[in-house]
DNA sequence: CAGTGGTCTAGACCACGTA
DNA sequence: ACGTGGTCTAGACCACTGT
């Protein structure tokens, strides 16, 4: 019944209401309880439950009109961070079936560029992955990945047939930075038969270097068909 | 220097307050005054200064200790920066001459569009402009941009024959949140003749809203020939 | 025009951390 | 120990808006 202390009134009842919307037992659209209704309910003063109002409509869980009540707003648009999306949340998030797929799985030697990029003096042992996403039928992201065996051996015994690197080496390896360079091009052949769009044809192409404090963990390219994404980022001086 | 409407007296003593803090006037690690003596100086009563403290404290610009008191908080780490610098600056990075052209400049109200994405209730006064940034001989990025002339009305008078709007702003207005979205698009028949690449080139765009605690202050929409620019970020967990 | 949210007041008690 | 911020109350007036 009662969490262990659920701390201040307000933040009671704040983590009250806002379990009830993001459950889905109040939907999107419905009113919620007016004011008065939720200070009996509650028993508190107005003050305490406007103040939790106001932060559930600084989150966007709710928006106001006088006269009419609190409402439920609709699901978040796209109100994600760039953070680190896995791609399977980005599907999911989507409301569309979730696929993965594993192209093609290669234990090499690093080339020269990518031993410079890996910040390598001499070829160290890769992992590279050649995966897709997909989102309902339709093809949703090429991820070309190469994994250090030096930093993440174990990812040697790792067939990645059904998990995806991504996901895998997320609960895996620690990381302290990601470096992203976002860039728009063209689909290549290859990309675009891959990708299932017109050889030519706009994409956003997400490029990641994973590190932690010592070495470099892996780096991924991750493209988009640019209908289909696009990225989110706020940030403050 | 004061708007014309005051609206509540919360939200001008935030304005106040963020103003000295974004200007510098208050420097990071500063002690601002007490709850009490913000009380005496603004003549209310502590819930009201509480909660202009409390949104100060959301946006990050404050952190409070008890007892000690509420202490402007250093300018943001590089925590989740997206360093997207002025094109300017890209451009002279890029070893090439820089050149700036104002393509249009219209006051007008904003569209009902516009009128939601600036969050207000009824169309608002706009500056519409278009620019195209050069580098050497070549467009490199064509600026689309909306600054509102509720929040900069003295945008009016300048006529940004010379200067760029995002440098004037820059130096104009002390802004709190920019929310970025990225995405590849092909040129349209506009953007091609305008950026000089064919019929359904790819292209980077970045659509950036920027804010203050009260406000929105500009939108700009700037795409970048693909091949031209890349978006680079760094991120923490 | 009635009822909602928006705002504000003048108190109060308490937890906490710093001096 | 003391003064700060954290929280809460029980009122009040007002602006807006949907009916």
């Amino acid at each position: 019944m009662k969490r262990k202390t659920p701390a201040s009134l307000h933040q009671r009842i704040l983590a009250d209401i806002q379990e009830r919307i993001l459950s889905g037992r109040w939907a999107a659209g419905a009113r919620i309880p007016f004011e008065r209704e939720l200070m009996a309910q509650y028993r508190c003063s107005r003050m305490t439950v406007s103040k939790v109002l106001a932060q559930l409509v600084q989150a966007g869980l709710i928006e106001r009109r006088r006269r009419a009540g609190s409402f439920v707003r609709a699901p978040r648009t796209q109100s994600a961070l760039l953070h680190i999306p896995e791609v399977r949340v980005e599907v999911e998030a989507l409301g569309k079936p979730y696929h993965y797929a594993l192209l093609s799985r290669r234990r090499r030697a690093a080339t020269a560029k990518e031993t410079a990029l890996f910040g390598w003096r001499t070829p160290q042992p890769l992992l590279a992955l050649r995966c897709l996403h997909g989102a309902g039928r339709r093809p949703f992201c090429l991820e070309e990945r190469l994994v250090s065996l030096v930093a993440v051996p174990a990812a040697a015994d790792e067939s990645f047939a059904q998990l995806s690197p991504g996901a895998w080496l997320l609960q895996q390896v620690p990381w302290t930075l990601a470096e992203h360079r976002i860039s728009a091009t063209a689909a290549t052949a290859r990309v675009a038969r891959l990708l299932a769009v017109p050889v030519g044809a706009p994409c956003l192409e997400v490029a990641r270097m994973t590190r932690n404090l010592e070495q470099a963990i892996t780096r991924v390219r991750l493209t988009y068909p640019a209908d289909l994404h696009q990225l989110v980022a706020s940030f403050q001086p």
